[in-house]
DNA sequence: GTTAGCATGTAAGGAGTTACATGATTTT
DNA sequence: AAAATCATGTAACTCCTTACATGCTAAC
């Protein structure tokens, strides 16, 4: 999941760690951010898996001739993603199942990059992750239901607070799917109206 | 955390563990459950730290004779807190570091068993997890403000979304925190009249 | 010239999950 | 007697954190 952050964002521009780190918080939304001991690990798994590469971090030949001693010099680590490592975000942008939508955060990093994401796959992410969040709500009503005299005012408290949260995500997403779903059809429209005959959709699903 | 949360639930009455995961899920927001993979052995643990005791499954003497060779049996455990299982989920009841409130499915298990916590470090749990996430809110708040542009309109709802969500979180904290504050003041009142002059606070904090 | 903040990294460990394996009890 | 569900357990692994260690760069 944090690889799958790294190479998003390494999609828009190179970066070196520790900047990489700041724009991570933003995609996770804003909370807790990535600790260095799990980011540069991770930057490393990704370059020896070939899916992105650190450039030359200040070429030699543009620094003074009596620069201090380049042996064993740490310097920024700027790495660009590669041509494989497009391919493998690709794949992952457009995993439609359990895994993009089941973890609250791991559906977040998959929102933060829909741009990068075909929109039938959008629509079936958006879709999974308010089932998800339904199942949620319904468990937290019915425990609700049965168990409400023998819970003290603070479990209550905290049962009814989820209940609201999960209930507000679930018309959150009714409303992107809704909006989501206008586009679709507007795009569907426009390109009716370019080519007369449009029988076959475009993006027709196999499974 | 598991631990914690085992201990408290156990304070209540003795369980086995099948029963521990439905309980458990329901403390902890009743989204997700924790695996038995965790929690047999976090029960083996806190076994081996005295914590805990399994109970004798079923009293040998009280099978019929012919039972079914009770070597190898696995029943049901029903594990029971000890003396100083109960020490210890005091200390961790009372801890109002930011251990207790950082983490949120921490601070929800700390909520979970305010019945057992005192009145003071009641309200320092919940001030401290409302600053916890004013923070988070502010934070928010800033990178909307500073990126608003410069995202797309899916980073920029889940954003929004975010930020109403823990906006909503601190309204209701304070909501708790008023309502823990207005029974202080009448739990007080009440003791002032039992016993005249009550100039020193029952639990002056030392720190 | 020394403090503060930028930048990279490693080792050890915490807290859980998945997948697997087994057996007991209840329902159909 | 078969199927479902209750119940316990282990091994391997994932993913991340904490604590530590190092060095570069700008500001005062």
């Amino acid at each position: 999941m944090l690889e799958f952050a790294i190479l998003g964002l390494l999609q828009q521009s190179p970066m070196h760690g520790y900047e990489l780190r700041k724009e991570l918080a933003a995609v996770l939304g804003g909370l807790r951010s990535i600790s260095y001991g799990s980011l540069y690990p991770a930057l490393k798994r990704l370059q020896a898996a070939g899916l992105i590469a650190s450039e030359d971090p200040v070429p030699r030949a543009l620094l003074p001739a009596d620069a201090p001693a380049l042996t064993g010099r740490r310097g920024k680590v700027v790495y660009a993603i590669t041509a494989e490592g497009k391919e493998r975000f690709a794949d992952l942008v457009s995993q439609t199942g359990p895994e993009a939508y089941d973890d609250e955060s791991r559906f977040g990093v998959h929102l933060a990059f829909f741009r990068h994401t075909a929109a039938d796959v959008r629509l079936r992410i958006l879709e999974g992750r308010r089932r998800t969040v339904e199942r949620q709500r319904d468990r937290l009503m019915d425990s609700l239901r049965r168990t409400q005299e023998k819970l003290d005012r603070y479990t209550l408290e905290l049962q009814r607070h989820g209940l609201d949260s999960v209930d507000r995500e679930v018309r959150w997403l009714t409303e992107l799917i809704d909006s989501e779903r206008d586009d679709n059809a507007r795009a569907e429209a426009a390109r009716a109206e370019q080519t007369p005959t449009p029988t076959a959709p475009p993006n027709a699903v196999t499974t």
